[in-house]
This record gives C-alpha cells, sequence and structure tokens, in this order.
DNA sequence: CTGAAAGCGCTAACAC
DNA sequence: GTGTTAGCGCTTTCAG
C-alpha cells in the first residue's frame, strides 16, 4: 500500500488568482491592447519608450501571453504531433528502446525549431485516429512512428491532405512521405559482414511481412546472392517484436534442424533473447553461432557479448523528419528519404 | 548522403481546400451555429430530429470541431505538459531507459483519461523555464520527469502555484507535490538481500547528493545497521549516470585497494556497466562480486548475468502522478506519494 | 506612433 | 427547441 504525507501548504486551494491578460498590461500601462500586442511581438511600429515601459511591467507582472487564443487569432500553430501506434494484443510498443530513442530524438529537433511536441498513442489497427490531433486544429502536422503493415491506413491519411510523415521504409504506390534507414542496404552491411566471417548458413529472425523487416532481409539475400550463396528459407524464422521473440524463434530454428552458424535478428532486442536462449542451450555466442542485431540501441555495446548491430541513424531521424514534416506544411512536397545505416562490429560475431 | 525520390503526388501543393467550420455546417443543415453546437456537444435541449440530421452531416463532411476555439471559449483544456529535464553538458537524458518507459507509462495514463500530453525538454539548470506550458495556458498542469537537485526551483514553481508533480524524492520543506518508489525501502531490500547471500563488503555506486540516490544509500546503511555490520565510507563511490557510470565507478573502487563483495548500483545502467568492467578485468559476477541494481528496466533481465534489481513501479507511477497532478488542477491539495517496490532476484547476485 | 473596432471558431446565457 | 447575442484573449486592419 503506497504511503502518503499530508501536502505542506494546507492553503493550496485558496485564492486562485485570475491569470493576468493583455488587458490588465493595458490598463496598467496606461495604453491600449493594441500596443500592448505590438509591443510583445517587436513590432517596430512602436516607441522605443513605451515598447520598454509595456515590456518592463509585463516581465515584472510575469505576464504570458495565451498561447491559445494567439493561434486562434493568426490562425498558426507551433505544435507537432507525434504518434507511437502500439498493437493492441500487446500494447507494449512503447517498450522497444528503439521507439523511445526515437521520441527523445523527435524532442530534441522540435526544440531546436521552436515546435511543441504532442505525443499520443493510437491502436494500431485504426490508424486514422492518428489524424485526430491534426483533424482538430492541435498540430500542424504529424510523425509517425512506425509504419507496421498499415500501408493502406497510411495511404488514405495522405490521400485526406493530412500532412503526415512516416518513419519507415519506401514502398511502391506510396502517397505519403517516409523516412527511414536504408533498410535493404543494412542487411546487405549484415550479411556481408557474417560472410566475410566465414558464416554461410545466416538465419533471419523477423516478420517480414513488415516493410522494413522485409527490406532488410532482402539485403540479406543480396549479399548472400553477391557472394554465390543460395538463400535457404529453412533459415527464414518469423519472429515478433515481442520480449522473447528472439528465444522462441531460436526455439523454432532448432526444431527444424536445419544447419546454421549465424543468426541475422531484425532487432536488438530479438538479437539478446537470441543470446540468451542460445547460451542456456549451451550454444557458444559467437564461437557456435555468430549474431547480428539492427537499431544499436544504447544497450547493445553493454550487452554480453557487445553486439554487432546495424546502427540507425537516430538523431539524424528526428532532423529529419521533421524537416520534411514541414515541408509538407508549407505547401512543398516532401520526397521520401532514406538515411545511411552503418555496421557496428562487436563481438557478438567474433 | 541520404537517397532522395521524388514525390508520388507530383500536385501536393495545390487546392488547400479551407477547413471546415460551424458556420458550415450550420449553413448546410439549414439551422443556426448554436444549434450544430448543441448537437454535437450532445445536449438535450435539441430535438432527436436535428440532432440526427447534424451528426449526419458533420460526419460526412469529416468535420471536427476546432479544440483550440473551443477551449478558448471554454477555458478549459484536456492537455497536461510532460518535461523531462536534460543535463545540459551531455544533453543525454533522453537516454536512461527508465525515463523513457516513464513516458510511455505517462502517455498510457494519460490517454485512458482522455488527456492529451505535451512533451517537452528543458534545460536543467533552468527548471523554471518548465513551466512555460503552464504559463502560456496550454497545459493545465505538469509531470516533472527527474527531479535531480533542484528542490529549490521546484519549491520556487509551486510557490508559484503552477499545478505541479514530480516524479522523485519527498524531502523536508516541499512545497510541491512528489510522486517516487519507496527508495528507502528499495535500498533496504538490496542491501538486505545481500547480506542474507553472505556478503558484508557491500559498496555503494552512485551521486547521493541526488536526493533518490541519497534515500537509496541510506536503505542500504539502514540495512547494514540492522545486520550490526558498520556501513564503510570507503565503499561509497559517487558514480554519475552517464553511460559508463558504472566503468568508472568500478575502477574508482578497485583503485582505492579496499575489500568489497558485492555492489549494490543506483542503477541498472550503471550495474551493467559495472558487470561489464569486472567481466573485463576476471571478476566474476556473482562469484566474486554480486551486484544489485535498481529500476528493472525490460533490459535488465536479458542482461548476462540476468540482474538482480530493485523493480520500480513504472505503470503504476504514471497512473499515480497523473491522478495527483488532477487533484492539484481542481484546486484539491494532492499529498505526496510513495510508491512500493519490489527486490526481483535473478542471477547476478547467485 | 497609437487606438478603436472587427473578428479568429466556438459556447452559453438569454430570448422567443 | 432554436436563434440571437455577446464574448473567450488575442491580432490587425483602418483611421487619426
Amino acid at each position: 500500500m503506497p504511503k502518503t504525507t499530508p501536502p505542506p501548504d494546507a492553503d493550496s486551494g485558496s485564492a486562485q488568482q485570475r491569470r493576468l491578460q493583455m488587458a490588465d498590461i493595458a490598463r496598467l500601462a496606461g495604453v491600449s491592447t493594441s500596443t500592448v500586442s505590438r509591443a510583445l511581438a517587436g513590432s517596430k511600429l512602436i516607441s522605443e519608450e513605451t515598447r520598454s515601459r509595456v515590456l518592463e511591467l509585463a516581465r515584472s507582472l510575469k505576464y504570458n501571453i495565451n498561447i491559445g487564443a494567439q493561434n486562434l487569432r493568426r490562425k498558426q500553430n507551433r505544435t507537432v504531433g507525434v504518434v507511437v501506434p502500439y498493437d493492441p494484443a500487446t500494447r507494449q510498443h512503447l517498450s522497444d528502446p528503439f521507439f523511445l530513442s526515437m521520441l527523445g530524438s523527435l524532442a530534441d529537433a522540435l526544440t531546436e525549431q521552436g515546435f511543441d511536441m504532442l505525443v499520443s498513442r493510437v491502436d494500431a489497427s485504426e490508424l486514422d485516429a492518428a489524424a485526430a490531433p491534426f483533424d482538430t486544429g492541435r498540430v500542424i502536422g504529424i510523425v509517425l512512428i512506425g509504419q507496421w503493415r498499415h500501408h493502406d491506413q497510411l495511404n488514405q491519411l495522405a490521400a485526406r491532405h493530412v500532412p503526415i510523415v512516416v518513419w519507415g521504409a519506401q514502398l511502391p504506390q506510396q502517397l505519403y512521405c517516409t523516412v527511414g534507414g536504408d533498410n535493404v542496404a543494412g542487411g546487405a552491411l549484415a550479411g556481408a559482414h557474417l560472410l566475410a566471417r566465414g558464416r554461410r548458413r545466416i538465419a533471419f529472425f523477423g516478420d517480414i511481412n513488415l516493410p522494413e523487416i522485409g527490406h532488410r532481409y532482402a539485403g540479406l539475400c543480396q549479399a548472400l546472392n553477391e557472394a554465390g550463396v543460395a538463400a535457404d528459407p529453412q533459415l527464414l524464422v518469423p519472429a515478433g517484436f515481442v520480449p522473447d521473440g528472439g528465444r522462441l524463434a531460436v526455439e523454432e530454428l532448432l526444431a527444424r534442424g536445419v544447419a546454421f552458424d549465424a543468426v541475422f535478428a531484425g532487432s536488438d532486442l530479438m538479437a539478446m533473447g537470441a543470446i540468451n536462449a542460445f547460451r542456456q542451450l549451451g550454444l557458444d555466442v559467437p564461437g557456435r553461432v555468430a549474431v547480428v542485431g539492427y537499431d544499436d540501441i544504447p544497450l547493445s555495446s553493454y550487452f554480453h557479448p557487445p553486439l554487432t548491430t546495424v546502427q540507425q541513424p537516430i538523431q539524424d531521424a528526428g532532423r529529419a523528419l521533421v524537416a520534411s514534416l514541414l515541408e509538407l506544411t508549407e505547401g512543398r512536397p516532401a520526397p521520401s528519404l532514406q538515411l545511411p545505416t552503418r555496421l557496428i562490429v562487436r563481438d557478438s560475431t567474433v
């Protein structure tokens, strides 16, 4: 049972002094509200003397302009919506450190540009709810983190002219703007690295129906191809982002009884789950099986063994998403973007 | 260099059809705006027939009420500000998975209650900037994640009657409301566990000037006391939340040349850093040294060895923070709250 | 340079 | 039941 303590300030519920407004400042300064408005806005139609008097007064009284009213009048807005879809089944999406980091990166990018960030979570199966903050005029546009398999719903949003930028993969017939890592290149990087380490039987863990994961797998296949190694469909193991997707995939792989000497996991989390499973089964990583992850979440360097992984450009991602969204909101077209990824070699692949 | 692709829809910057407003619906329905307003608000002063006609029209035209205008008129607001202070030096705070998880938990709790979440990051050394969204009328109150050493600034905010709830420790002479884990109890839990495992020389890693960390250390000392073991100040090693705070602390501890058989780290991240450092030095965990972390971030069960740690009640935390804030905004006093913590025993302590 | 007046898109008395 | 009217707190013509 939680312990509570009485509040320190017994009179907290008292004198709710009315919030100051422009008219108050105007009266006190002996000018009209127009003048106050101009002074505060830094208009140059105001005498230096009046301006400083008003400013001084406003500051000393801690007056702050009411942004809601200002927005209404100016028909503008400096708020961007960030929506994180969640799987209605597990509701667990914000648990993936990668998404969380993306939130952080967006927060930074938006702050940098003087925008506020309105965060909402929506049921991934009802994605048009993602547009609500825009439809109700609260934000000028939406950044959606995670495309999942909702290509069509996203297209509908774009067709409705909702300014929206999606973190994810570029798909054919896409009406909306995406910003994402170059997943094919990332997958190829991982594949080439494993091949260079002498691995030939590379299993892939992940749900290739998700565009980004599909691309990573395609990249792997491409690398195999170039090395003249055949891709064995038996080595493709579906795995979800759920906490122990990695472990389950390992069990499945073993159950198939197929030879393998490496795993390329669709995310770091899966890679970690897989490595733990291998360890419990007495299979040495990287000795017996090399493992590459994807994302380079902060903890992958702390993992044991430190995880070789494909790094997603999180810092750039936030800035790029915001930049594209601003283009869109200003009526300009925003081309989809693929950010470069790079391989971080650590100990899980020798 | 990022690759770009031309936009799919060349005419994206065209016909910016004006956003529908209530007057439009009114005209189309042949009624006054008041009637539309009432219908949409579900007022019972409206004939069933009119109501459904208006509702139908609004839906088919995808009309959405402008929340900004509504808020202005109603002088209300369903938005809560969540601010995450960052250390201006490292700017790295959002990297701690614990804070990120808290954000997720808050998002859930707010969504549940029909509130929007406006997230902002502020320089921890200028905490009164945290009140900006409130001062400008954008939010009805603020949840601040992370108290750090800014007790005084927080008191000032509370004195200004900014409705604010802080995740952190309860301190003497505190004017603001805190919700936090019971850090003393948590520390005691960790200490008792290590003692029960036969450890006597327990080092503590963390900056005890931070209230929460200080309380965890106090809890440890309390447990030692009760067991009749003396707390050795030599075993108290300052360590930051920086990525490799744990490693640095290990080095410092070793440099002191003092005997130790266990470490209680102020956070899981530190514990992980420390374990990696021990491993590199050939010191077995938990054989040679047992390690307990704090937070129970999602990855601690994936770590090797899986981390014994004190679990913070993240899910409850979000709900509790929101509940307290709502009390405050409704003019009622909100007592500070300490949520129970529990020890999760895994392999890092045998 | 400054003020009066007319709204931004909506709601809520107050009439009818 | 429904319409009229008067604003919410601010900005911006338009006069002076």
